[in-house]
Order: C-alpha cells, then structure tokens, then sequence
DNA sequence: TAGATTGTTAATCGATTAACAATC
DNA sequence: TAGATTGTTAATCGATTAACAATC
C-alpha cells in the first residue's frame, strides 16, 4: 500500500478523465497508434506537462522515447473511471429530459442500462419509452427492495428531489444523478452528481455580456 | 477606468455566480432580508471569506456590520450574469433533448426566448413542440439572415455540430450553447459553451467506483 | 548509439483562506 | 458607543508549468 492510495486524486484531475477518454476515442477511430504528451496536448487543449501529470496519477502508462500507445492509454482510461462494467439505472421523472435520457442510446453503449423509469403522473401509466417501463412513482421504495440499481437519475422537478433522493439512498443505490435544479446533500455512502443546465446558460450569458473575459 | 476592467474575472469566479443567485433566490423566497458572508456560507457551502472575495470582484455590495441585503444582492448578480434582458434563442436538433430544453419553460422564464427549431428529418416537418415551430434545418442559414438571435442551441448529434456551429457563426450569434459530445472550437467573437452530459456522468461512476476520492 | 519522450522533482502561478483595519 | 461584519491585504494552499535525469 503506497501513497496514492492515501491521498485523494483530486477533483480537478477526475473531472479531465472523460476528455481523455473522448479524445483518445477519436484518435482510435482515426487508427492514431501511438501518441506523444506533445501531440495529444495540440488536439486536446492541455499542456503536455499537465497530460503526462494527470496521467501518472493514475500510473506510468507511457514508454520514455515513444509516448503513449492510443488503445492501451484508452482502455485503462476507460478502466479508472469504471466504464465497461454494467450500471444498473433508474429514471425518476418520465418528462422531457427523462425521456431524452433514455433515447440516448450512447449511454446504454457504455454499460448504463435504464432498468425502469417512475413518474407520479397517471398519464405515463403503463407506456414504455424506449422499451423501458415506466412505473407509478409511488412504487419506487417498493421496487428497490427488489431490484439492485446502482445510480438513480432525478429528472423530477426540485420539490421532489430530495424526497427521491431520500428513497434512492435507503434503497441502497451507489450514486444519484441528479438533474433537478437543487444541490442534493451527499449523503453517507452515496455519490451525488449534480448537473446544473441553467448554470452553464447563466454563465453563457455572463460571457456574452463579458466578452474580455472569456 | 480602473484595473477592474483590465483584469480577467476568473472562470472559478464566474461559475460560481449561478449558485449565489440559486441561494439568494431561495433566500428571497424565505422572506430573508439580509445575511451575512458567515451564515450565507453556511447554507451554500463557500467559506465565508470567497464569498467576500468573489463579491468583491464585482463591487461593494455588503454593509459593514450589518451583512448584505439579499433582495439587493440577488438583483445586482443578475444583473452581472445578464439575466433579465431578454436572448433571442433558436434550437438546432428536434429531437428528445432539443424538446426537453423547448419545454423547460423557466429558461422563458428568465428571458431566454426560443423562437425557432430546426431539424433535418422531415417528420418534424410543420409540427409546433410548446408552440415553437419546427423549420427545415436546410433553411438556417437564411433564417439567420432575417431575424436576429442571440444564442443557438445545438441538440444534433457529433457529426452535424461543427457545421452547425459555423453557420450559427456566419450567422451572427453571439453565443452558442452546445450539448453535441464535442469540444467546439471557440471561433472569433462567439461565445461556446459546451456541456457534456456523459463527462458528468463517467464522473459519476469514477467516484462510485473510488469513494475514497469523493 | 543518438534522439525522443517519459516520469518526476522543483518552480511558478493562481485560487483559497486567514487576519484585521475600517466602519456601519 | 460597542458589537458585528465588511472589504481588502497578507499568508497559505493547491494546481499548473518548467526542467531535466532516466531510459526506451
């Protein structure tokens, strides 16, 4: 046991993981072999001193005088962030951005499989979206006493957030993805991703109207 | 002029704007007239010390002794992030996320207009989705020609966005907010905002997978 | 081997936190 | 006035960049 397993990778660097990810993809489907920190810093925007850093975090995946072999940095790159194992999800919200969710079929690719979708409202009573089953919300408890799901997607409004969340936690699911306009707390043994869409539409008009500082 | 004017607000500064008017928002709505960086910190989670500094960038909005007035303060960060005029807004991509943003009425609410979306496939050809119309994606171009817009909004896939990109770009927009698994080159004079909806995602499933990094 | 490029340490830069004088 | 809290400077911390020995 040495000391990356003591001290904390942090956010910053995690957070630049799925950009490598995306770029070294691209590169696959160009059939780019090989890369050096050099090239890979002048499709992906960081220095090269920053690539081979945040990279080392994690291991020493290149070779002195080569670079970086493209598939092998992509599949453990794909390893560190757990892509490749089977998530089991639920949508809970079957509105518009629940079902965008669910019709985005590059995240059943990568191993995030939508097992069922909830909503209170009786309208969406027995439809299916994408062949996914959508369920009475009021069931939600019920069916996680029954069914492992690793992340919960909240797609509700931010009234009914942090009750789902509730019933998401001590239904025992890993992670909450949460789209509902609130910061949900963390809470003990559960990840919590909040994506907050207005704030990136706020900070676009910032930069519209500050355009020195963009 | 004054070196406020010369020196770039931080993009960590700017992010953190939408959160301060998501808590003054909520505060207001509690009927809190006035709060001080201290327990201001402790609803938000900054410290208390970059919540002084962050405003501060921007002016002396508190009073000494007494803290900031919370009506006063959600006002004049609105009016920094320029909320409240009024962005003429066009969405490219009809599809579930395209629609699920068209219906998301509090962007309206704040001022973002959604006057037209565009789609390739025909079968959205002459629909209305929350009484917007659907146009032709061959007519964008010249669409943008008449009428004056602010901010495009790409909802298409990978392949179509940098072409999109550049006719919203020829076309005048001011910014660009795109939700295409791409980094968009930043072109001269246009604002680009990407969000990767799958980055926030595999983030996700890195800390699900490394909870000691959280 | 010689050239190239990594992995890693050291230096720099920027962002956050602490401290406190100013002042309501 | 006395207490409270800001605005702002100084200190600290963390992240990025530079440099270079190791080595393929």
């Amino acid at each position: 046991m040495n000391d990356k397993s003591i001290i904390k990778v942090s956010d910053t660097v995690i957070r630049r993981l799925p950009k490598y990810r995306r770029c070294l993809e691209e590169l696959l489907n160009r059939k780019v072999y090989q890369i050096s920190s050099q090239d890979l810093s002048k499709i992906i925007g960081f220095t090269a001193s920053q690539i081979r850093q945040d990279l080392n975090v994690f291991g020493g995946f290149g070779l002195k005088g080569f670079g970086y072999n493209v598939q092998d940095l992509y599949l453990q790159i794909e390893e560190i962030l757990g892509i490749g194992s089977v998530y089991n999800t639920i949508i809970i919200g079957a509105g518009n951005l629940g079902q965008a969710i669910v019709n985005y079929t590059n995240f059943c690719r990568t191993g995030f499989l939508v097992k069922a979708m909830f909503d209170i409202n009786p309208k969406f009573k027995g439809l299916r979206i994408n062949d996914v089953k959508v369920i009475d919300a009021e069931f939600l408890k019920e069916y996680l006493e029954h069914v492992s799901i690793d992340i919960g997607i909240i797609c509700t409004n931010k009234e009914s957030a942090q009750e789902i969340a509730k019933i998401l936690t001590e239904g025992g699911v890993k992670g909450i993805w949460n789209f509902a306009p609130v910061d949900l707390a963390a809470k003990e043994n559960v990840i919590v991703e909040n994506v907050h869409l207005s704030d990136s539409l706020y900070t676009l008009a910032y930069y519209i109207n500050h355009p020195q500082d963009y």
